[in-house]
DNA sequence: CGAATCTCAGGCGAACTGATATGC
DNA sequence: CGCATATCAGTTGGCCTGAGATTC
């Protein structure tokens, strides 16, 4: 039987697989995986909060920030302030932003097949599942201070 | 039924989890969690190479020489000259690094019983293979230059 | 007041590119 | 020769800590 130590250096291989495998599909549009993971985050709900996209992007508020500010130098979203919340600034992709996230969405869809198809349909809800289990597990409790976002609420969207 | 972006983003966030809980739980004990796993290699299979670490580790020959660096400058490894072929060193575990490794194993244990925790002994196995069969699609080509080690005997030695 | 959101300053491990030396 | 292993120089994106401002 596979021990923790299998799941943990398994789940580092694919995880780092991933994500060369998609810098390489992403290759010359002077976007990185971590800042298209943004754009896609901005498509699906525009005009979010950066704590909101720090939730979903399992990551951290000051990490976003920079990537948004990066972003938002090359014209490709846009960092207003929010209309009720006077903390919150409200993000939304610039028409450069969603014509580039669509680029690149496009450019990206065979790595997503290739991800699919190694799995049959059912398989592929149970690896879901899987992966949120991990996330649920190690979010309990033990991390110290948490401005990382992975709380409940983003485990659930991932889902 | 879940996308492959569902796959990419669950993915994402479940080895982030893992990697601040990793970190987060090894705390003060001046080793990082991608050192760790370094040490972790060297305790599996001592007196190896640097490539044979960069191939299991699914990291980078650049990278894995600075880490590896690092630790000799901290007296955890040894990087001798390989017997055999002069290109290659001998990286070794210092008894210092030994002694290390195991307080670190003692750390990380209660991470990856809560890893464990979150399944029954047969779903392991197949997140295991899951996580496998990613590799394995992501290492077929499309990834331009593969100085990274993620090829089929690492996929098999991560299994 | 406390809590949440964001900002700023700064540091750093790790991944990457590209070129090079050396031994198989 | 080609190929593999390792090295060096340099860059970068991304994660992190710690502090502080502002607003709810």
């Amino acid at each position: 039987m596979a021990t923790g130590h299998d799941v943990a250096m398994g789940l580092r291989a694919a995880y780092w697989a991933m994500h060369r495998g998609t810098e390489a599909g992403l290759a010359r549009c002077d976007v990185t995986a971590d800042q298209f993971v943004l754009l896609a985050l901005l498509a699906e709900q525009d005009g979010t909060t950066q704590q909101d996209l720090v939730r979903r992007a399992s990551s951290d508020a000051n990490t976003v920030r920079a990537m948004l500010v990066l972003l938002e130098s090359r014209g490709l979203v846009a960092r207003g302030r929010h209309p009720t919340d006077g903390r919150a600034r409200c993000v939304t992709l610039t028409r450069r932003g969603r014509q580039t996230y669509e680029k690149l969405w496009g450019k990206s869809e065979p790595l997503r097949e290739r991800l699919l198809a190694a799995f049959r349909p059912e398989e592929v809800d149970v690896l879901v599942e899987f992966l949120a289990r991990i996330c649920d597990v190690m979010a309990k409790e033990g991390t110290g201070r948490d401005r990382t976002g992975l709380t409940a609420p983003a485990v659930g969207a991932v889902v």
